[in-house]
DNA sequence: AGGTTCATGTAACCCGTTACATGATTTC
DNA sequence: GAAATCATGTAACGGGTTACATGAACCT
Protein backbone atom coordinates (compact mmCIF):
# COMPACT_ATOMS: atom_id res chain seq x y z
CA UNK A 1 0.00 0.00 0.00
CA UNK A 2 1.13 3.93 -0.88
CA UNK A 3 2.21 5.96 2.02
CA UNK A 4 -0.28 8.56 3.26
CA UNK A 5 -0.17 11.65 2.26
CA UNK A 6 1.08 14.91 4.20
CA UNK A 7 -2.51 16.02 4.69
CA UNK A 8 -3.31 12.40 6.21
CA UNK A 9 -0.63 12.68 8.51
CA UNK A 10 -1.96 16.27 9.76
CA UNK A 11 -5.33 14.86 10.13
CA UNK A 12 -4.32 11.86 12.01
CA UNK A 13 -2.22 14.08 14.18
CA UNK A 14 -5.07 16.54 14.92
CA UNK A 15 -7.95 13.53 15.42
CA UNK A 16 -4.63 11.84 18.32
CA UNK A 17 -5.54 15.23 20.13
CA UNK A 18 -9.39 14.55 19.96
CA UNK A 19 -12.20 13.74 17.95
CA UNK A 20 -12.91 15.79 15.23
CA UNK A 21 -15.40 16.09 12.07
CA UNK A 22 -14.06 17.00 8.68
CA UNK A 23 -15.65 20.51 9.18
CA UNK A 24 -13.42 20.90 12.38
CA UNK A 25 -10.64 19.98 10.71
CA UNK A 26 -11.38 22.45 7.73
CA UNK A 27 -11.67 25.38 10.50
CA UNK A 28 -8.32 24.65 11.76
CA UNK A 29 -6.52 24.65 8.49
CA UNK A 30 -8.52 27.53 7.30
CA UNK A 31 -8.06 29.70 10.79
CA UNK A 32 -5.19 29.05 12.77
CA UNK A 33 -1.30 28.83 11.79
CA UNK A 34 -1.42 25.19 9.85
CA UNK A 35 -3.37 26.76 7.14
CA UNK A 36 -0.40 26.00 4.92
CA UNK A 37 -2.82 22.80 4.69
CA UNK A 38 -5.72 23.01 2.29
CA UNK A 39 -9.26 23.63 3.88
CA UNK A 40 -11.08 22.58 0.75
CA UNK A 41 -13.54 19.95 0.97
CA UNK A 42 -12.45 18.22 -1.77
CA UNK A 43 -8.87 17.82 -0.28
CA UNK A 44 -10.32 16.55 3.68
CA UNK A 45 -13.42 14.97 3.19
CA UNK A 46 -11.28 12.39 0.23
CA UNK A 47 -8.60 11.98 2.86
CA UNK A 48 -10.90 10.95 5.79
CA UNK A 49 -12.53 8.39 3.40
CA UNK A 50 -9.11 6.76 2.59
CA UNK A 51 -8.06 6.89 6.06
CA UNK A 52 -10.80 4.87 6.66
CA UNK A 53 -10.74 2.68 4.15
CA UNK A 54 -7.47 1.99 5.32
CA UNK A 55 -8.42 1.44 8.90
CA UNK A 56 -6.46 4.29 10.38
CA UNK A 57 -9.33 6.15 11.76
CA UNK A 58 -13.09 5.31 12.55
CA UNK A 59 -16.16 7.56 12.22
CA UNK A 60 -19.59 7.72 13.22
CA UNK A 61 -22.43 9.86 13.11
CA UNK A 62 -23.24 12.04 16.39
CA UNK A 63 -26.79 11.59 17.03
CA UNK A 64 -27.46 14.29 19.75
CA UNK A 65 -30.79 15.90 19.83
CA UNK A 66 -31.01 19.63 17.83
CA UNK A 67 -27.29 19.40 16.50
CA UNK A 68 -26.23 19.48 13.09
CA UNK A 69 -25.38 15.88 12.01
CA UNK A 70 -21.70 15.65 12.37
CA UNK A 71 -19.11 12.64 11.71
CA UNK A 72 -16.86 12.58 13.96
CA UNK A 73 -13.40 10.81 13.39
CA UNK A 74 -10.93 9.26 15.46
CA UNK A 75 -7.69 7.11 15.20
CA UNK A 76 -7.71 3.07 15.52
CA UNK A 77 -4.94 1.32 17.34
CA UNK A 78 -3.32 0.67 13.92
CA UNK A 79 -3.67 4.81 13.16
CA UNK A 80 -1.67 5.69 16.06
CA UNK A 81 1.02 2.97 15.14
CA UNK A 82 1.11 4.47 11.59
CA UNK A 83 1.45 7.46 13.39
CA UNK A 84 4.22 6.99 15.87
CA UNK A 85 6.44 5.15 13.10
CA UNK A 86 6.23 8.40 10.66
CA UNK A 87 7.40 10.33 13.17
CA UNK A 88 9.99 7.86 14.23
CA UNK A 89 11.15 7.57 10.74
CA UNK A 90 15.22 8.42 10.33
CA UNK A 91 15.83 11.69 8.81
CA UNK A 92 16.93 11.78 5.23
CA UNK A 93 18.59 14.49 2.93
CA UNK A 94 16.17 13.94 1.03
CA UNK A 95 14.20 15.46 3.85
CA UNK A 96 15.96 18.45 4.87
CA UNK A 97 16.63 19.07 0.94
CA UNK A 98 12.89 19.11 -0.39
CA UNK A 99 10.26 18.19 2.93
CA UNK A 100 11.25 20.51 5.86
CA UNK A 101 7.23 21.36 6.47
CA UNK A 102 6.58 17.67 6.85
CA UNK A 103 9.96 17.55 9.55
CA UNK A 104 7.87 20.44 11.50
CA UNK A 105 4.41 18.79 11.31
CA UNK A 106 6.25 15.52 12.47
CA UNK A 107 7.55 17.13 15.14
CA UNK A 108 4.82 19.49 15.82
CA UNK A 109 2.99 16.55 17.96
CA UNK A 110 5.61 14.41 19.42
CA UNK A 111 4.83 15.67 22.88
CA UNK A 112 1.07 14.01 22.53
CA UNK A 113 2.79 11.10 21.01
CA UNK A 114 6.13 9.84 21.07
CA UNK A 115 6.99 11.89 23.73
CA UNK A 116 9.67 14.26 24.79
CA UNK A 117 12.64 11.84 24.79
CA UNK A 118 11.83 10.80 21.13
CA UNK A 119 11.13 15.33 20.40
CA UNK A 120 15.01 15.74 21.99
CA UNK A 121 16.43 13.02 19.67
CA UNK A 122 14.33 13.85 16.66
CA UNK A 123 15.98 17.44 16.69
CA UNK A 124 19.42 15.99 17.66
CA UNK A 125 18.97 13.96 14.05
CA UNK A 126 17.57 17.48 12.66
CA UNK A 127 19.98 19.28 13.85
CA UNK A 128 23.26 16.71 13.05
CA UNK A 129 21.46 16.96 8.82
CA UNK A 130 21.70 20.91 8.79
CA UNK A 131 25.15 20.59 10.33
CA UNK A 132 26.33 18.78 7.37
CA UNK A 133 23.96 20.48 4.30
CA UNK A 134 24.35 23.81 5.08
CA UNK A 135 28.24 23.80 4.40
CA UNK A 136 27.55 22.57 0.68
CA UNK A 137 25.19 25.14 -0.07
CA UNK A 138 27.61 27.78 1.20
CA UNK A 139 30.41 26.39 -0.55
CA UNK A 140 27.95 25.81 -3.86
CA UNK A 141 27.03 29.87 -3.09
CA UNK A 142 31.25 30.57 -2.83
CA UNK A 143 32.64 28.61 -6.06
CA UNK A 144 29.27 30.10 -8.30
CA UNK A 145 28.64 33.49 -7.21
CA UNK A 146 30.57 35.06 -9.80
CA UNK A 147 28.53 33.31 -12.25
CA UNK A 148 25.16 34.59 -10.85
CA UNK A 149 22.90 37.82 -11.17
CA UNK A 150 22.73 39.54 -8.17
CA UNK A 151 18.99 38.43 -7.37
CA UNK A 152 20.22 34.58 -8.24
CA UNK A 153 22.73 35.43 -5.29
CA UNK A 154 20.52 36.74 -3.03
CA UNK A 155 17.98 34.42 -3.68
CA UNK A 156 20.41 31.65 -2.56
CA UNK A 157 21.52 33.60 0.39
CA UNK A 158 18.26 33.26 1.62
CA UNK A 159 17.77 29.60 1.89
CA UNK A 160 21.07 29.23 3.44
CA UNK A 161 19.82 31.56 6.24
CA UNK A 162 16.55 29.86 6.30
CA UNK A 163 18.17 26.33 6.89
CA UNK A 164 20.71 28.43 9.61
CA UNK A 165 17.75 30.13 11.14
CA UNK A 166 16.30 26.30 11.64
CA UNK A 167 19.63 24.83 13.02
CA UNK A 168 19.74 27.92 15.74
CA UNK A 169 16.28 27.15 16.44
CA UNK A 170 16.76 23.28 17.01
CA UNK A 171 19.87 23.33 18.95
CA UNK A 172 17.91 26.13 21.42
CA UNK A 173 15.07 23.67 21.32
CA UNK A 174 17.20 20.81 22.55
CA UNK A 175 18.82 22.87 25.45
CA UNK A 176 14.62 23.97 26.67
CA UNK A 177 13.64 19.91 26.81
CA UNK A 178 16.90 19.64 28.41
CA UNK A 179 16.28 21.74 31.02
CA UNK A 180 12.73 20.39 31.36
CA UNK A 181 13.94 17.51 31.67
CA UNK A 182 15.93 18.47 34.80
CA UNK A 183 13.04 20.55 36.38
CA UNK A 184 11.17 16.96 35.85
CA UNK A 185 13.85 14.70 37.81
CA UNK A 186 13.80 17.59 40.75
CA UNK A 187 10.26 18.08 41.32
CA UNK B 1 -6.17 28.23 -20.05
CA UNK B 2 -4.58 26.96 -16.80
CA UNK B 3 -1.45 28.93 -15.08
CA UNK B 4 1.64 26.93 -15.58
CA UNK B 5 3.29 25.32 -12.71
CA UNK B 6 5.99 26.62 -10.64
CA UNK B 7 7.84 24.10 -12.44
CA UNK B 8 7.38 25.13 -15.80
CA UNK B 9 8.46 28.64 -14.80
CA UNK B 10 11.54 27.27 -13.21
CA UNK B 11 12.25 25.91 -16.68
CA UNK B 12 10.98 28.79 -18.47
CA UNK B 13 13.31 31.30 -16.39
CA UNK B 14 16.39 28.63 -16.78
CA UNK B 15 15.53 28.47 -20.71
CA UNK B 16 15.90 32.51 -20.69
CA UNK B 17 19.33 32.32 -19.38
CA UNK B 18 20.32 30.06 -22.53
CA UNK B 19 19.21 27.62 -24.70
CA UNK B 20 19.22 24.51 -22.95
CA UNK B 21 17.79 20.55 -23.50
CA UNK B 22 15.62 18.06 -21.12
CA UNK B 23 18.47 16.75 -19.75
CA UNK B 24 20.11 19.85 -18.89
CA UNK B 25 17.03 20.99 -16.82
CA UNK B 26 17.54 17.68 -15.45
CA UNK B 27 20.88 18.14 -14.79
CA UNK B 28 20.20 21.30 -12.72
CA UNK B 29 17.68 20.08 -10.85
CA UNK B 30 19.75 17.30 -9.33
CA UNK B 31 22.95 18.99 -8.67
CA UNK B 32 22.64 22.54 -7.85
CA UNK B 33 20.37 23.85 -4.73
CA UNK B 34 17.37 23.91 -7.21
CA UNK B 35 17.15 20.73 -6.62
CA UNK B 36 13.62 21.37 -4.36
CA UNK B 37 12.47 21.05 -8.31
CA UNK B 38 11.91 17.26 -9.11
CA UNK B 39 14.36 16.46 -11.97
CA UNK B 40 12.26 13.34 -13.28
CA UNK B 41 12.17 12.67 -16.79
CA UNK B 42 8.63 12.06 -16.15
CA UNK B 43 7.64 15.75 -14.88
CA UNK B 44 11.02 17.60 -17.30
CA UNK B 45 9.59 16.11 -20.23
CA UNK B 46 5.93 16.94 -19.91
CA UNK B 47 6.39 19.99 -18.56
CA UNK B 48 8.73 20.95 -22.02
CA UNK B 49 6.04 19.70 -24.52
CA UNK B 50 3.04 21.46 -22.55
CA UNK B 51 5.02 24.66 -22.41
CA UNK B 52 5.74 24.18 -26.27
CA UNK B 53 1.74 23.31 -27.08
CA UNK B 54 1.30 26.72 -25.41
CA UNK B 55 4.22 28.43 -27.45
CA UNK B 56 5.76 29.31 -24.54
CA UNK B 57 8.92 27.86 -26.23
CA UNK B 58 10.31 26.45 -29.42
CA UNK B 59 12.66 23.18 -29.69
CA UNK B 60 14.62 21.80 -32.62
CA UNK B 61 16.77 18.97 -32.31
CA UNK B 62 20.71 19.72 -32.40
CA UNK B 63 22.39 18.40 -35.19
CA UNK B 64 25.80 18.81 -34.89
CA UNK B 65 28.08 15.89 -36.11
CA UNK B 66 29.36 13.07 -33.70
CA UNK B 67 26.86 14.35 -30.56
CA UNK B 68 24.04 12.83 -29.04
CA UNK B 69 20.73 13.87 -30.64
CA UNK B 70 19.74 16.82 -28.20
CA UNK B 71 16.67 18.73 -28.26
CA UNK B 72 17.31 22.28 -27.28
CA UNK B 73 14.63 24.45 -26.04
CA UNK B 74 14.46 28.49 -26.08
CA UNK B 75 11.71 30.21 -24.94
CA UNK B 76 9.88 32.66 -27.52
CA UNK B 77 8.56 36.14 -27.12
CA UNK B 78 5.00 34.45 -25.77
CA UNK B 79 7.32 32.70 -23.27
CA UNK B 80 9.14 35.84 -21.80
CA UNK B 81 6.33 37.73 -21.68
CA UNK B 82 4.20 35.24 -19.28
CA UNK B 83 7.13 34.94 -17.00
CA UNK B 84 7.28 38.47 -16.90
CA UNK B 85 3.84 38.86 -15.92
CA UNK B 86 4.49 36.11 -13.56
CA UNK B 87 7.48 37.68 -11.81
CA UNK B 88 5.74 41.14 -11.67
CA UNK B 89 2.43 39.77 -10.21
CA UNK B 90 1.46 41.43 -6.60
CA UNK B 91 3.02 39.79 -3.81
CA UNK B 92 -0.33 38.08 -2.22
CA UNK B 93 -0.89 37.07 1.95
CA UNK B 94 -2.02 33.81 0.08
CA UNK B 95 1.71 33.74 -1.52
CA UNK B 96 3.58 34.45 1.65
CA UNK B 97 1.79 31.98 3.57
CA UNK B 98 1.42 28.90 0.94
CA UNK B 99 4.00 29.57 -1.59
CA UNK B 100 7.18 31.33 -0.06
CA UNK B 101 8.97 29.24 -2.52
CA UNK B 102 7.65 30.61 -5.37
CA UNK B 103 8.43 34.45 -4.56
CA UNK B 104 12.13 33.18 -4.03
CA UNK B 105 11.80 31.39 -7.67
CA UNK B 106 10.42 34.30 -8.91
CA UNK B 107 12.70 36.63 -7.52
CA UNK B 108 15.70 34.47 -8.32
CA UNK B 109 15.70 35.64 -12.01
CA UNK B 110 14.57 39.11 -12.00
CA UNK B 111 17.93 40.76 -12.48
CA UNK B 112 18.02 38.62 -15.87
CA UNK B 113 14.54 39.79 -17.11
CA UNK B 114 12.50 42.16 -15.15
CA UNK B 115 15.69 44.25 -14.21
CA UNK B 116 16.86 46.07 -10.89
CA UNK B 117 14.38 48.36 -10.05
CA UNK B 118 11.64 45.61 -10.47
CA UNK B 119 13.55 43.37 -8.24
CA UNK B 120 13.85 46.09 -5.43
CA UNK B 121 10.35 47.02 -5.61
CA UNK B 122 9.84 43.28 -5.51
CA UNK B 123 11.41 43.26 -2.14
CA UNK B 124 9.61 46.36 -0.59
CA UNK B 125 6.28 44.57 -1.16
CA UNK B 126 7.43 41.34 0.11
CA UNK B 127 9.05 42.74 3.25
CA UNK B 128 5.69 44.82 3.86
CA UNK B 129 3.33 42.08 3.39
CA UNK B 130 5.92 39.49 5.61
CA UNK B 131 6.16 42.58 8.54
CA UNK B 132 2.29 42.80 8.17
CA UNK B 133 1.88 38.91 8.45
CA UNK B 134 4.43 38.43 11.01
CA UNK B 135 2.56 39.75 14.21
CA UNK B 136 -0.67 38.33 13.48
CA UNK B 137 1.37 34.98 14.23
CA UNK B 138 3.64 35.96 16.79
CA UNK B 139 -0.29 36.92 18.59
CA UNK B 140 -1.79 33.55 17.48
CA UNK B 141 1.66 32.17 19.11
CA UNK B 142 0.90 34.33 22.40
CA UNK B 143 -2.93 33.55 22.69
CA UNK B 144 -2.68 30.05 22.34
CA UNK B 145 0.62 28.81 24.22
CA UNK B 146 -0.71 27.55 26.82
CA UNK B 147 -3.15 25.26 25.40
CA UNK B 148 -0.36 23.81 23.32
CA UNK B 149 1.67 20.98 23.57
CA UNK B 150 5.81 22.25 23.67
CA UNK B 151 6.68 20.79 20.44
CA UNK B 152 3.34 22.59 18.97
CA UNK B 153 4.55 25.70 20.88
CA UNK B 154 8.28 25.03 19.36
CA UNK B 155 7.50 24.58 15.85
CA UNK B 156 5.16 27.52 15.34
CA UNK B 157 8.12 29.06 16.38
CA UNK B 158 10.10 27.76 14.05
CA UNK B 159 7.77 28.99 11.17
CA UNK B 160 7.71 32.53 12.88
CA UNK B 161 11.50 32.91 13.27
CA UNK B 162 11.44 31.45 9.25
CA UNK B 163 9.59 34.52 8.56
CA UNK B 164 11.69 36.95 10.28
CA UNK B 165 14.79 35.88 8.75
CA UNK B 166 13.04 35.84 5.65
CA UNK B 167 11.83 39.58 6.41
CA UNK B 168 15.61 40.51 7.87
CA UNK B 169 17.06 39.21 4.49
CA UNK B 170 14.63 41.26 2.15
CA UNK B 171 15.29 44.48 4.20
CA UNK B 172 19.27 43.91 3.91
CA UNK B 173 18.42 42.55 0.22
CA UNK B 174 17.07 46.37 -0.39
CA UNK B 175 19.73 48.12 0.97
CA UNK B 176 22.33 45.96 -1.36
CA UNK B 177 20.21 46.87 -4.20
CA UNK B 178 20.35 50.68 -3.05
CA UNK B 179 24.24 50.61 -3.12
CA UNK B 180 24.38 49.00 -6.33
CA UNK B 181 22.72 51.68 -8.00
CA UNK B 182 24.37 54.40 -6.48
CA UNK B 183 27.79 52.80 -7.77
CA UNK B 184 26.10 52.90 -11.47
CA UNK B 185 25.10 56.19 -11.30
CA UNK B 186 28.76 57.17 -9.96
CA UNK B 187 30.61 55.51 -12.33
C1' DA C 1 32.47 -6.50 -26.31
C1' DG C 2 30.33 -4.62 -22.29
C1' DG C 3 29.21 -1.16 -19.02
C1' DT C 4 28.31 3.55 -18.19
C1' DT C 5 26.51 7.85 -19.31
C1' DC C 6 23.75 10.58 -22.37
C1' DA C 7 19.19 11.59 -23.82
C1' DT C 8 14.38 11.25 -24.45
C1' DG C 9 10.35 9.54 -23.82
C1' DT C 10 5.58 6.88 -22.07
C1' DA C 11 1.86 5.25 -18.88
C1' DA C 12 -0.56 4.17 -14.57
C1' DC C 13 -1.47 6.13 -10.37
C1' DC C 14 -2.39 9.44 -6.63
C1' DC C 15 -4.09 13.37 -4.80
C1' DG C 16 -4.78 18.36 -4.41
C1' DT C 17 -7.51 22.06 -7.03
C1' DT C 18 -11.58 23.94 -8.59
C1' DA C 19 -16.23 24.07 -8.99
C1' DC C 20 -20.57 22.46 -8.18
C1' DA C 21 -24.32 20.56 -5.27
C1' DT C 22 -27.40 19.62 -1.40
C1' DG C 23 -29.87 20.21 2.77
C1' DA C 24 -30.32 21.23 7.64
C1' DT C 25 -30.01 24.70 11.34
C1' DT C 26 -29.50 29.07 13.17
C1' DT C 27 -30.19 34.09 13.00
C1' DC C 28 -32.49 38.38 12.05
C1' DG D 1 -39.09 33.68 5.40
C1' DA D 2 -34.53 35.05 3.77
C1' DA D 3 -29.76 34.96 4.47
C1' DA D 4 -25.86 33.09 6.59
C1' DT D 5 -23.58 29.37 8.49
C1' DC D 6 -23.01 24.49 9.37
C1' DA D 7 -21.80 20.23 7.35
C1' DT D 8 -20.83 16.85 3.97
C1' DG D 9 -20.15 15.39 -0.14
C1' DT D 10 -18.99 14.54 -5.68
C1' DA D 11 -16.58 14.98 -10.26
C1' DA D 12 -13.46 16.73 -13.84
C1' DC D 13 -8.93 18.20 -14.33
C1' DG D 14 -3.90 18.81 -13.94
C1' DG D 15 0.45 17.58 -12.95
C1' DG D 16 4.03 15.32 -10.06
C1' DT D 17 5.60 10.38 -8.74
C1' DT D 18 7.09 6.07 -9.90
C1' DA D 19 8.46 2.79 -12.91
C1' DC D 20 9.48 1.16 -17.23
C1' DA D 21 11.58 1.47 -21.89
C1' DT D 22 14.67 2.46 -25.69
C1' DG D 23 18.77 3.49 -28.13
C1' DA D 24 22.90 6.07 -29.29
C1' DA D 25 27.62 7.43 -28.00
C1' DC D 26 31.52 7.05 -25.10
C1' DC D 27 35.08 4.58 -22.37
C1' DT D 28 38.12 0.66 -21.31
Amino acid sequence: MNDNSILAYAVLGLLQQQPRSGYDLRKIFANTPMRTFTDSPGAIYPALQRLEKRGLVRSHVQETSGLRRRRLFRPTVAGTVVLKNWQRRLITRDDVVNHVDELMLRFSFMDETVGARRAAQFLNALAAELASYIPTLRQFLKAQAQHMPLSGRLALESGIRSYETLLRWSRNSIKIYKKRKKGETRS
